[in-house]
DNA sequence: TCTGGGGTCCTAGGACCC
DNA sequence: TCTGGGGTCCTAGGACCC
């Protein structure tokens, strides 16, 4: 059997932790440079919010309604998070951290399944101070599912689970979700199985795999083997080693100027850069692109795009710099109005398996100089030490965030004050 | 005026091998 | 005019996730 835990609303949830008054108003979280909604609470969503809207478009309910808004604080919900994870961690054999809100529990061999699914429920509330919802079922996808329907009919109180469920009930509760609703069911597999006549969770439960696996992918007729309750998807208790690291942000005006660029994919090398160390990793290809702003049609547009291979494994930030930097130049069109920028690294593998360069002297003085600057940022800061090229006269791709709360968690300058 | 970011998996088709 | 068969690996693009 398996649980997914999930904290509802979870970036506005964390907004409340630190700010009670805003419990049952709505609140919503925007994306980077406070461009669109991305978190809403069931009392902004009852206005008539919806997520991925532009803020700008609705300005006027937001006014009108006093919507609390924030900018993400992403090292808030990281903090979070972790101490969510740590708390369920605490109550179950295992879990396999999904993203940011949730998180797969296996829970074989326990037995009251619906009490222990209540118990992380509370414990989560007290510890960490986040209301979760949890649905448990013998495969990944029903309890994701259950999930859904435990966020959903408020007579559960939050906990969901299949084994509860008498047949006809079951059958019910599939009957209840559009094929969209499922995990793994997006809006376009959505639409192609609704035009088969395939609507509802219990339509693609009962449709032999022969004709799935004909006119679909085969993650389709694993889903439907999911519904009913056969578990094909496997737990995943420690997290696998990633395949890429990207690293972009979009600007918060228009940029021209190449410095100011330089500026910002700086920036980005360093980060993806102290990441790959972090995680213990080493990178042979890095990617660089730059891109106009994609929604004005009065200007030129332009995706520039390079990347090239290291023919060894590296880490270190100026080797991994050099290289963006000449892609930069390469890629770079004067006269463009660009939008955003960021680095990509690909072919990436654990740093103790990486064949090492016999010519490469160098490096090895790089890494270490990578190590001591990573040293020198986490005690002091990120950005304490960086390099000349990321401070450009131009501050336009700067990101805006009018509406962040403080890194209460985080930071001791930012501590709560309580009387 | 203002429109996010970071991932994974699957498949088809091309390049290449013997 | 006729033009093999059976593989693997890589990549781009499309779909999905939060």
């Amino acid at each position: 059997m398996f649980a997914l835990i999930d904290g509802n609303s979870f970036y506005a949830s964390c907004e409340r932790v630190f700010r009670p008054e805003l419990e049952q108003r709505p609140v919503v979280i925007l994306s980077n440079n406070d461009g669109c909604i991305v978190t809403l609470t069931k009392e902004a969503k009852a206005l008539g919010l919806k997520r991925g809207t532009p803020l700008f478009q609705v300005k006027d309910v937001i006014d009108k309604y006093q919507v609390a808004v924030f900018s993400s604080n992403y090292e808030l919900y990281g903090d979070m998070s972790a101490r969510m994870m740590a708390t369920i961690a605490s109550l179950v054999p295992s879990i396999e951290t999904y993203s940011i809100d949730e998180c797969f529990a296996d829970l074989a061999g326990l037995d009251h399944l619906t009490v222990l699914g209540q118990s992380i429920r509370e414990r989560v509330r007290m510890w960490v101070g986040i209301p979760t919802c949890v649905g448990i079922a013998p495969s990944k996808t029903l309890a994701k599912y259950c999930n859904h329907l435990a966020k959903k009919i408020p007579p559960l109180h939050g906990v969901l689970n299949w084994d509860d469920l008498s047949e006809p009930r079951r059958r019910k509760a599939l009957m209840f979700g559009a094929v969209g609703d499922i995990w793994g069911i997006g809006p376009r597999l959505a639409k192609r199985l609704s035009q088969l006549g395939i609507v509802s969770a219990w339509d693609l439960s009962q449709t032999p795999k022969a004709f799935l696996r004909e006119y679909f992918p085969v993650t389709v007729s694993q889903t439907a083997a999911e519904l009913r309750g056969e578990a094909v998807l496997d737990f995943v208790p420690v997290a696998e080693r990633r395949q890429r690291l990207v690293r972009s942000r979009s600007f918060s005006a228009d940029v021209k100027d190449f410095d100011a660029l330089a500026a910002a994919i700086t920036c980005h090398v360093e980060e993806a850069a102290r990441v790959l160390r972090q995680e213990r990793l080493a990178a042979r290809r890095i990617g660089v692109f730059v891109l106009s702003n994609r929604f004005r049609d009065n200007t030129e547009q332009y995706s520039g795009f390079d990347e090239r291979d290291f023919g060894v494994y590296v880490s270190d930030t100026p080797g991994l710099m050099h290289e963006a930097m000449a892609i930069l130049r390469q890629i770079y069109r004067p006269g463009i109005a660009y939008k955003k920028a960021g680095v990509l690294l690909q072919d990436i593998i654990d740093k103790r398996d990486a064949q090492w360069d016999l010519f490469a002297f160098e490096r090895e003085g790089n890494d270490r100089l990578s190590r001591v600057m990573d040293t020198i940022n986490a005690r002091y800061g990120k950005g304490a030490l960086s390099y000349a090229t990321a401070f450009s006269q131009a501050t336009d791709w700067k990101m805006k965030r009018q509406y962040k709360s403080p890194s209460y968690t985080t930071r001791f300058s930012d501590l709560l004050r309580v009387g």
